[in-house]
DNA sequence: GCCGCTTATGCAATCGTTTGCATATCGGTG
DNA sequence: CACCGATATGCAAACGATTGCATAAGCGGC
């Protein structure tokens, strides 16, 4: 921390005035209280010095730090930095700055991360991180310090979230897929402990269920992340079911990177054989081989608007203002991963192979059982 | 910010001490003047009554903030999130914070924002968004405030940095196109006003002069800034000059994935006609079509460099510790944007098209000079 | 010319921790 | 038993800005 900074003191010894008066004239909402020659004089002085606020010495008193926890699971992830940047920009138009952590979608260090932004006194927090079970939140908001999470929700719901219209975007891919002829279908579901993978699996089963899909119920496999290699490994046990699909449905485009590579490792073509989606248009999902076919989310917007809520809630008396649901809409995003159903199916790159040796057994139970 | 907080106040009413006892009993510097077992019983109320030391009182009283501002361009940039991880892992060990800002690569906002920062009372500074010439980053280091440059450098070596081997990265990439046989082989060059950008230069220059390169003078080009469009137009401007290349060094990924569009574009096979190289190996370099062969950089390393750098001068006295100068080694990456050299060249792809009607006189002075 | 009212400025307390200095307590020693 | 030194705790003053309240100055009206 700088050394020997002019400070309010040093401002007013050269205006001749008390401290007050000069903390008075260069606060703009108090600045009427004095007259305006001074006021103008005391700026003047202030600049020529080059006088900055002691932020620190201001929170203390004032009781606001002006800043707001954010946390994330992992910032090198693609879809977080724009989230972020919408939530910088609109809090920088308040004077606010984000304090931004990463989790490591770690509950002990989201709960430790917690615990150090609330003793540096945030004003609120911002979380993109969050699980759909997450005491830390509920505490933080039974704590009445102002929270919103942004691209997932708590299943508390009392608490303000802006989110994406999941089950409404996985259905745009369904459709999608079914409008190019394709009768049954996979579902690669992300992690269901997060709002994300829950929705968008729901997303698939009320759109497989509305187009009468085909053993769309033995065809949906689970992720235990939202990874490339949980891509390529949930897309394989899918394979080695033995139960022929044409399209897969992933939750998320990283998923989609995954499965991709797995098809590829098995020799099957994508879109000729295979049609895949993904999830979210991710930065560069454009330059997958092919190019991902996948669903626009708003990151950019969800960040803007988390930074909003909060900053609402700021002003406003401790829980006075109900929680905010917000559901941004989202877009369908054809590429080249999908393409017209195939007019035969080869049948013989469906089932377990030698080389991974993987649940055969759940296979050969979901094989025998009808469509439904 | 949290309301009715319990403080040290309330902790030394429940232990019946003073609270300048709490104080001392809960800091490890100087739990030694407490008696053992009062300090303990202390530390039981204190963390039964879950009190959470107010971080600005104690900046105040201290002069210490235990923050870092941290600028970057743009955190949506792939290449800074792995910096940033590095600087927030390393910072936490001691109990440090970042305080990250984009700067969108403007002066202006990375003067308002070293200021704004300032005012916040970091510790220190690390700026990964440094350009050449940056007054305001040698005022702030002349104001005596710890600062370290990251990525890149500026151009008064007062300054602390850590980089990558830029030249030596960039011979890494000719080394390996001439391996291949390739001998008129064109730069695309970042902006200048960027050590990255001029070193990478400097690197070409001398690599072309070691393995004496055919032409290699007329077949610079100079991108305004590191992104697919620049890389697009460079790469199109370096067509239009009408000498043939075989192969195309370029200073970035981002550039090389522009190049590659405008390769594309003009119907030129990538890596039979032309071969070509990145500069970072970025999240995703290995997704092009075809991956990119490109020269990795250390990222998250740096940024933890640059953080035990800067936390290495918060203790020392102002200005006692001389700056320190790192650079990090980089590695080659080949992957299928290069390949051996053509056997005859198509020499029709070169030259200006009818429909991009650019520099086209420069590359009719280029074509007669002869070869040095 | 005095009263009362408004407006402009000063005063001093406060936010919660830290820390130099003063004081109390304890054990040991001559 | 008085005294000394060491050790443990308390006291109070910072850190720099904000803000309720007190006071001073200015002004109009009668």
């Amino acid at each position: 921390m700088a050394k020997g900074r002019v400070k309010l003191k040093d401002v007013a010894a050269a205006a001749g005035v008390h401290a007050s008066t000069v903390s008075r004239a260069l606060d703009p909402k108090t600045r009427h209280l004095i007259t305006d020659s001074l006021a103008e004089r005391i700026t003047r002085i202030a600049s020529e010095l080059q006088y900055r606020p002691n932020s620190i010495a201001s929170s203390l008193r004032t009781q606001q730090s002006m800043t707001i926890g954010v946390l994330v699971p992992d910032i090198t992830n693609m879809i977080f930095p724009p989230i972020l940047r919408g939530i910088e920009d609109t809090l920088a138009q308040q004077g606010y700055v984000p304090i931004i952590a990463n989790t490591d979608s770690d509950p002990v260090k989201e709960r430790t991360l917690m615990d150090i932004m609330r003793a540096r006194g945030v004003d609120g927090l911002i979380l993109a991180s969050a699980q759909r079970q997450d005491a830390a939140i509920v505490q933080a908001m039974e704590d009445g310090i102002p929270v919103v999470t942004v691209n997932r929700m708590i299943d508390d719901e009392r608490v303000s979230y802006v989110i994406n219209n999941e089950t409404g975007g996985l259905a745009l891919a369904v459709d999608h897929i079914v409008e190019l002829g394709h009768r049954t279908v996979a579902h690669l579901a992300g992690p269901q402990r997060l709002s994300t993978g829950l929705f968008r699996y729901y997303g698939f089963c009320r759109a497989a269920k509305k187009h009468r899909l085909r053993k769309w119920r033995d065809l949906i496999g689970f992720a235990g992340a939202f990874n490339e290699e949980s891509g390529r490994e949930g897309c394989l046990e899918l394979l080695d079911r033995g139960i022929p699909f044409t399209a897969l449905i992933t939750a998320n485009d990283r998923l989609a990177i995954g499965a991709l590579q797995a098809l590829s490792i098995r020799g099957i073509k994508v879109p000729e054989e295979v049609s895949v989606t993904g999830y979210n248009d991710m930065p560069f999902a454009d330059m997958t081989t092919p190019p991902l076919t996948t669903v626009r989310i708003q990151t950019y917007e969800a960040g803007r608007r988390a930074a909003e809520i909060i900053l609402e809630r700021l002003g406003a008396e401790r829980g006075t203002l109900p929680a905010v649901h917000e559901v941004l809409e989202v877009e369908m995003v054809p590429r080249q991963t999908t393409g017209p159903v195939p007019a035969t199916i080869n049948e013989t790159i469906f089932g377990p192979r030698g080389d991974t040796p993987s649940a055969g057994r759940s296979a050969d139970i979901a094989a025998s059982e009808t469509d439904r």
